[in-house]
DNA sequence: TTGTAGGCGTTATCAA
DNA sequence: TTGATAACGCCTACAA
């Protein structure tokens, strides 16, 4: 293993001239550090992160928190972990995944990231001992990135609207929830502008709920409704119930889903969906929370990013 | 932060009767052991694993390597992935994720957990510079946990005669892969069994080949007769066209998947499949790959894991 | 059986 | 601007 020693060696310097190249180049001639950055090429040198974290008395893990039940979860979280962990890995940084909430305090990490919170959670988030930052919309002053959920619905319902649907109604997701709120109103809002009155239903976010509330409502349906919904999987449960009542789609009935992760794939026929930059989020997640450690817990603010209509074979 | 020292001091010993009573007790004596113990608790002492990690020559971090494209891929190895990090996370180490194989020598990491390896794979194996053990049979000795895929297909082709259903057909993935030839070796051998004939057909595994499948085979099939599917997507595909073509599920038609993650819930009806135990299979190898690190890379052999069947809504 | 000295690879501090 | 020294927390080797 190359150490310091031997780029020291190497570029007849002292360690410390090639550590101060590595952290603070600034402070080193220019003649110097050609000839140890030469040096640290030939020796093909990379620090050592543990002895790196061990006088920085850091850990180099980070962890990757999930409220939410992994088993309902959606494939959605693989992609977001993907991207978290490429953006750690440019840095060095590991991580542990973490589900269960008192797990959180134990071992030893140098921030979180939480995903999947929801109200009641925000209470023991003031007593955490280390920086972290959520996966998630929120208007608490946390550190955050998210979709820009109300553009994204906005967008759908323009949409919908070009189209010539002429009845427009969302299926939200029962929860009183901030990103929930923001698709709702990124649907109600552009109702508005075109002077037509929203019309809003909520289910569980579960294929089968929403399939449940078609199977109820469809004698009251007409044609040349567009359906905007607030996930994929409720977006799976209205097709498969209108199906199941011979509609048509897309000709009599539209339908777009939100997330755009997995479902919207193996969907019959392929959904129109407004599709979240999941894997993009992650890494943006991962330089976010990098950041406020190296900060040692200074605000990093909001990130909202906007995603993009996917247009497949639910809307006509 | 508590420390060895800390710890010595409470309890009025050297460091090293400290660091002896954590990795080598039996060479202390009861007395001072028990002095020790007592002070660590007061003082909640926990060891410092970067500053081990540093003597030892470690990372505490493995590698999790998917080469299979984690779009295309099921939630499976989500599950995988967070069994596996459980396992981890008991030893106080963490991860870093890889998709692409040319990341796996970069950086440090003690050593790895190869998963979706292909039979073109395995040439660059034995190149590898750490321990690394298989998610996924093989049979060229490399250690490995699997589900074992026979036994499952034996199940379930022993279930299907049982609901006395008189043809049983194969969906099989169309890949040259042991697992693959596992689970229609247990398909095969169990209608021998019955001295009946096999009858196999593969495709990709993607459910709207499968439904091609079908759509192209329908007029010759009869009724009473199971599919046993490879995998869920497919049995997901061969469920869609039957019901496109009218037949009933299950009482002329039977459906058993595999796999028993996400998809078989989200289908409708709720799928029949073979499940495997895939976070279980994740934490053994964690456990695995831990151990071959401590006994630096001696063999650790196979551990194949018996699925179970989940009777739901496609069998009668 | 227990303790002392030294070192793992890096960086902060202070002196030159 | 550069270098010597000590320190981070732990463990191996050796001595007592």
């Amino acid at each position: 293993m190359v150490t310091l020693s031997d780029v020291a060696k190497e570029a007849n310097v002292s360690k410390m001239t090639v550590s101060r190249v590595i952290n603070h180049p600034e402070q080193v001639t220019e003649e110097l550090r050609g000839l140890v950055q030469q040096a640290m090429e030939t020796l093909d040198y990379h620090p050592n992160s543990v002895a790196q974290a061990l006088v920085n008395n850091r850990s180099n893990v980070v962890k990757f928190i999930t409220l939410e039940d992994i088993d309902t979860t959606e494939p959605y979280y693989m992609n977001l972990l993907f991207g978290f962990a490429q953006g750690l890995t440019k840095k060095q940084y590991a991580l542990q995944l973490v589900t269960d909430p008192k797990q959180i305090g134990q071992g030893r990490a140098d921030g979180y990231l939480i995903t999947g919170a929801r109200n009641e959670d925000y209470e023991w988030f003031d007593k955490l001992k280390k920086p972290f930052v959520l996966f998630g919309e929120n208007h608490r002053g946390y550190d955050f990135v998210d979709t820009d959920n109300q553009s994204g619905e906005r967008i759908a319902t323009e949409y919908a609207l070009s189209r010539l649907y002429k009845r427009i109604i969302f299926v939200g997701i029962d929860v009183k929830e901030p990103f929930e709120y923001s698709r709702e109103a990124g649907y109600i809002n552009t109702l508005q502008k075109h002077q037509m009155i929203p019309q809003i239903y909520r289910v569980g976010n579960h294929s089968h709920e929403a399939q449940k509330l078609i199977k109820d409502n469809f004698k009251e349906l007409k044609k040349d409704t567009c359906f905007i919904c607030a996930s994929d999987r409720i977006a799976v449960g209205v097709i498969r119930q209108l199906q199941k009542e011979g509609a048509r789609i897309p000709d009599d009935f539209g339908v777009i889903g939100f997330d755009g992760v997995f479902l919207d794939q193996v969907s019959n026929p392929k959904l129109t969906t407004v599709k979240q930059s999941i894997f993009k989020m992650g890494d943006l997640l991962a330089n976010m929370l990098l950041q406020k450690i190296a900060q040692s817990g200074s605000p990093q603010g909001e990130i909202m990013i906007e995603p993009t209509l996917v247009r497949r074979e639910t809307t006509r």
